[in-house]
DNA sequence: CGACTGGTTCGATAGGGATCGTACTACCAA
DNA sequence: TTGGTAGTACGATCCCTATCGAACCAGTCG
């Protein structure tokens, strides 16, 4: 039967308080490509689970990357049955700082 | 006697030109705490030469960072004298990556 | 000319982080 | 219960980069 999964299974995943959040953490979990990569999917898709994306990486080195986008503030992640979902921080970083996720989302994307 | 020098001995000093900015570059060297730094004091104080600004690293480190920094578009480097001026290539980045560069000066400095 | 100042270049070093594979856990479905 | 799927944890490796000191170069000032 299709029992009915606690709607937040979320173990709570420690992700930093807005007031945390520290630019360089976050320019620093931007700069990678493949986590760049994973915030504009997010941004131009919502939500998502961690393995829809197919990057070129295995997937510790993808746990990894969603880990410092995580820690760093720039998503926020729920467990949902076997998976977690994801989600970007933008309320969070918008308030911090006012424009900066719109221009990287807004950078020519090669 | 004070010889007038020549008022641009820029030797081009290769900067990028604005379409080969790339946000990953930026980001990088905007993720860096003694970069930022320096950024900041730009944005805040205006041309300013290299020396100026005691950071807690050695000269050639100095070098280094604002090399990282010309390399990836945020500042244009022009030789005067000795000396080298630096500014942030804001247009360009703001052209670029609208928000970006506000976002990240509008940040909380500690 | 000679000294000084601002900055570069060059090697060397150390630490961090991106990567992988393997082993493991948790949840779901049959 | 057994298997499959989504993801984590851990240890190892390797490369990139921030750092330094020493030598050097180019203007400027006396």
């Amino acid at each position: 039967m299709t029992t009915v999964a606690n709607p937040d299974t979320g173990r709570a995943l420690d992700h930093p308080a807005r007031e945390q959040i520290r630019v360089e953490a976050v320019l620093q979990a931007l700069a990678d490509p493949i986590r760049l990569r994973i915030v504009r999917e997010i941004a131009d898709r919502g939500e998502l689970p961690c393995g829809v994306l197919d990057l070129p990486v295995s997937k510790s080195t993808c746990t990894h990357h969603y880990r410092v986008l995580r820690e760093s503030g720039v998503i926020h992640q729920r467990c949902v049955g076997t998976s977690r979902m994801n989600t970007l921080r933008k309320e969070d970083l918008d308030a911090l700082f006012p424009g900066l996720m719109d221009g990287v989302l807004a950078a020519p994307r090669d």
